[in-house]
DNA sequence: ATACTTTATTGCAATATTGCAATATTAATA
DNA sequence: TATTAATATTGCAATATTGCAATAAAGTAT
């Protein structure tokens, strides 16, 4: 089907999901870790980061928006890109609780 | 295409969207959780967890398997199922990595 | 006004993902 | 041996994802 069955889930579930499939993507991963590391907004500087085309990164920005991992302004006829660190923060919360769980003893 | 292109990024980056990827489904999510909470071994008790099919639920373990985040070994004609502590670690430190890094100012 | 720059959208084509029913497999049990 | 139990695999069908070329849209500059 391809078609991810919704209920039967806690919301945080599926909103952990949806945030852990946006990141995956290379792509992605390479977009969310400039932002972090120049700190600053970028528009089409990422043509010279990702081995993509321009319409293809546009696309990868749109999903990264549309999770609200980054936020974009315009300014005169370029974007602004810029990772959301109110929702940033949020991630981390999200994902640390997931991943600092304790596994335990080995069982198998 | 549906291909990922994974030249131009590096093993770091790609690793990181691999495991997100494997980790962006809720029902991945919630066995993940599940076995971590009960800190044991599972076979098909997924079944009373999640609302799918066998077959289904079959193919999200091969996943997860497929990543290491979980390992199996047969005991008699049932699965024991948990997580890999050594992996789950792994992936804590590499996410971690990721997630710890500061948004800074908002610039747009 | 015309050309240029920058980003978004559309329209494919190819591949991947998700789900279930049906079946296969393997071990335990009667 | 025949039957049951527990998982895995196969074979679809439907939808999603990824990528690029072509085009659109909207501001800037000449």
């Amino acid at each position: 089907m391809g078609l991810t069955k919704t209920e039967g889930y806690t919301q945080a579930q599926i909103e952990l999901a949806t945030v852990a499939k946006v990141l995956g993507h290379p792509a992605r991963i390479a977009i969310v870790q400039h932002l972090l590391e120049i700190n600053a907004c970028i528009g089409n500087d990422l043509m010279d980061v990702l081995p993509l085309s321009q319409p293809t990164i546009s696309r990868h920005l749109a999903e990264l928006k549309k999770v609200d991992i980054i936020q974009g302004t315009i300014e005169g006829s370029s974007m602004h890109y810029c990772i959301n660190a109110h929702r940033w923060l949020e991630i981390r919360q999200m994902l640390g609780g997931l991943l600092g769980m304790e596994p335990g003893e080995q069982c198998c």
